[in-house]
RNA sequence: CGGGGUAUAGCUCAGUUUGGUAGAGCGCUUGCUUGGGGUGCAAGAGGCCAGCGGUUCAAAUCCGCUUACUCCGACCA
């Protein structure tokens, strides 16, 4: 490629709108361009990543035993309606009419229409199991679409859908896409985690998130440092406490005063305790399918409730904190005096940790009163005791009992077991060997490939740019003769161009009545691996000079060797 | 959904407080110059000041509404 016609519009400043470091790379080097919130337009350059992360993705999946298809992006409604989601999935399903006022909706995934496809066509135990994929654009109406390509409205994404004749056999498809998601990142350059995710309310065998380690990232990973156990927040457990550390001696329950102190901080200080001995009681709305009623619920006073871990703690679809009207209007006080202490009348979820609380300090449901002494079994008890709050960085492992860790990540990938949600809902059967019918089980696998792409410069940039692992950089050598006008570096500049395109290196010469300045930035800013600088110094000694992106390491060769060393140190680069 | 910010040239931003008919730097065009980390000089082109509606002799500027973009929060008692 001649950079005098590469259509890659790069930017001498930061673009207002971009705020990380992928966002705003991709936009000066000019391989992408907004065309709304969560919509981009992907120039040449990053259509070529692109396409690379999804050949490997390709090669994986197929490697797996998939096979590949492509479905269709616009989704009648009665396939959303069979399946119960075009009620469930709500506000971020991209909704249309067409001209006779039919429903259809823009595929933000694609089970209903793949299980469609499987059911009409597969019949029997024979033709199980089945792995079919797409890579394709995907819709979805985002609260709020961020981060430039991290979060979008519009996105390609890989999908796999596993059919199996039981969990067995989902099971090893299962695990077969676990190692080629891993082998996908690793080929793509990228440090990376498996972690156990949520399953929602589906179940199963379970569920594992790919995350790329980023500051920028927008989950969080808790992991431990000497084992293998890594989760995101939502699922994220620790090796319950047992006991109170300190005194166990039961003191009488008491009344005390606590005039304004609405706060944890403020109770705490107010009554000079430490915020482990408050019970922290929270109202929240649950909202179910078919009705909507409040909760109580309890946790330390120095922990967070998981709202996840709520959701799926009471099958809800949905849950938030009562507004302060409602609280006033339960507990008979404002917020801030809740306790679990005589409040009737609506389920109380309780962590396990608050059980175990001696003389706890709780809200006393009355006005700038609070209850000390307060004991778990003789004042009060709770009609459930779940795992409802977030890990924190120290907390044990739930396996080997080290402090667990807590870092940021990206989540390019997802794997999920199905289970028979879909088949059953969609009558997806088969007959098995006795001629009896039987739900398909089935599994999901995603990858987001923009979001692959943006991952990979959030994990590998520097102040001047980004620095492409070779397996997705657009081109791996770029070419730059200092002044292309000199005639001798013209000539020797096209002679390596020719040389390399014929061995089959992927290379852009930069060919721009431009100053040297100007190119090596570009170049810099654009990411090609390697560059062979072309100018007067090196021609004096009839060498050619090859520089490293990585850490501007330069080597010094004869033309001969070029191909070779270029060769080496791509290999090199790719091991790394 | 709630809250904040922003909207002026292709980009980054001044100008708005105190109304008087539009600016800088970069980029772009042309010519010369220079040629190893965004060269220097000169001459140009380029704006319905987001939109709509008010106030006024006069609005980028004051007032109201709308739209778009962006950040924060998704309420932790």
């Amino acid at each position: 490629m001649r950079m005098s016609k590469l259509f890659a519009p790069t930017l001498r400043e930061v673009p207002a709108e971009a705020e990380v470091a992928s966002h705003q790379y991709l936009l000066r080097a000019g391989y992408i361009r907004k065309t709304a919130a969560g919509m981009y337009s992907y120039l040449p350059l990053a259509w070529r990543v692109l396409r690379k992360i999804e050949n490997i993705v390709r090669e994986e999946m197929d490697q797996a035993g998939g096979q590949e298809v492509l479905l269709p992006a616009l989704q009648p409604a009665e396939l959303w309606r069979e399946s119960g989601r075009w009620d469930v999935y709500g506000k971020e399903l991209f909704r249309l009419q067409d001209r006779h006022e039919r429903d259809f909706c823009l595929g933000p995934t694609h089970e209903e229409i793949i299980t469609a496809l499987v059911r009409k066509e597969i019949n029997s135990w024979r033709d199980l199991p089945l792995l079919l994929y797409q890579i394709q654009t995907k819709f979805r109406d985002e609260i709020r679409p961020r981060s430039g390509l991290i979060r979008c409205r519009e996105f390609i994404m890989k999908d796999l859908y596993s059919f199996d004749r039981d969990e067995k056999g989902q099971s090893v498809s299962y695990k077969a896409m676990y190692k080629a998601y891993s082998k996908i990142f690793t080929r793509c350059g990228l440090k990376f985690k498996a972690v156990e995710a949520d399953s929602g309310a589906i179940g199963g065998t379970g569920s594992h998130e790919f995350m790329v380690l980023a500051e920028t990232g927008e989950s969080v990973i808790v992991y431990c440092p000497s084992c293998d156990y890594a989760a995101n927040l939502e699922r994220a457990v620790s090796t319950p406490a047992t006991a109170d550390p300190s005194s166990k001696v039961e003191q009488p329950l008491q009344k005390v005063h606590t005039p304004s102190k609405y706060s944890i901080e403020e109770v705490t200080g107010f009554l000079n305790v430490p915020a482990s001995k408050l019970v922290k009681t929270l109202l929240y709305r649950i909202i179910y399918r078919d009705r909507e009623e409040l909760a109580v619920v309890a946790v330390r006073g120095d922990r967070d409730v998981n709202e996840i871990k709520l959701k799926n703690a009471l099958q809800a679809l949905e849950v938030e904190l009562a507004d302060p009207i409602t609280v006033e209007r339960v507990t008979g006080a404002p917020v801030g005096f809740a306790g679990p202490v005589d409040l009737q009348g609506m389920p109380i979820l309780a962590d396990p940790e608050v059980t175990l609380i001696n003389n706890a300090v709780v809200g006393a449901n009355q006005h700038d009163y609070h209850l000390i002494n307060v004991s778990y079994g003789r004042d009060w008890t709770a009609t459930k005791i779940v795992d409802l709050k977030n890990v924190i960085e120290g907390d044990p492992c739930p396996r080997c009992n080290a402090s667990l860790k807590t870092t940021r990540g990206i989540e390019v990938g997802h794997i999920f077991n199905l289970g028979t949600k879909y088949s059953v809902a969609l009558k997806a059967m088969y007959l098995d060997e006795n001629g009896a019918s039987k739900p398909i089980i089935m599994g999901c696998y995603g990858i987001g490939i923009p979001r692959t792409m943006a991952a990979a410069v959030e994990q590998h940039h520097d102040r001047d740019g980004i620095i492409w692992p070779v397996s997705i950089a657009p081109y791996q050598v770029s070419i730059v003769p200092v002044n292309y006008n000199d005639k001798k570096q013209r000539l020797l500049a096209e002679e390596l161009y020719f040389m390399l395109s014929k061995a089959n290196v992927e290379v852009v010469i930069d060919d721009r009545d431009e100053r040297a300045g100007v190119k090596f930035n570009d170049a810099d800013l654009m990411g090609f691996p390697l560059r062979i600088t072309i100018g007067p110094r090196s021609l004096k000694d009839k060498k050619i000079e090859i520089r490293r992106r990585l850490d501007g390491m330069v080597w010094l060769v004869d033309k001969e060797a070029v191909i070779d060393k270029i060769q080496t140190e791509l290999a090199e680069l790719t091991q790394q």
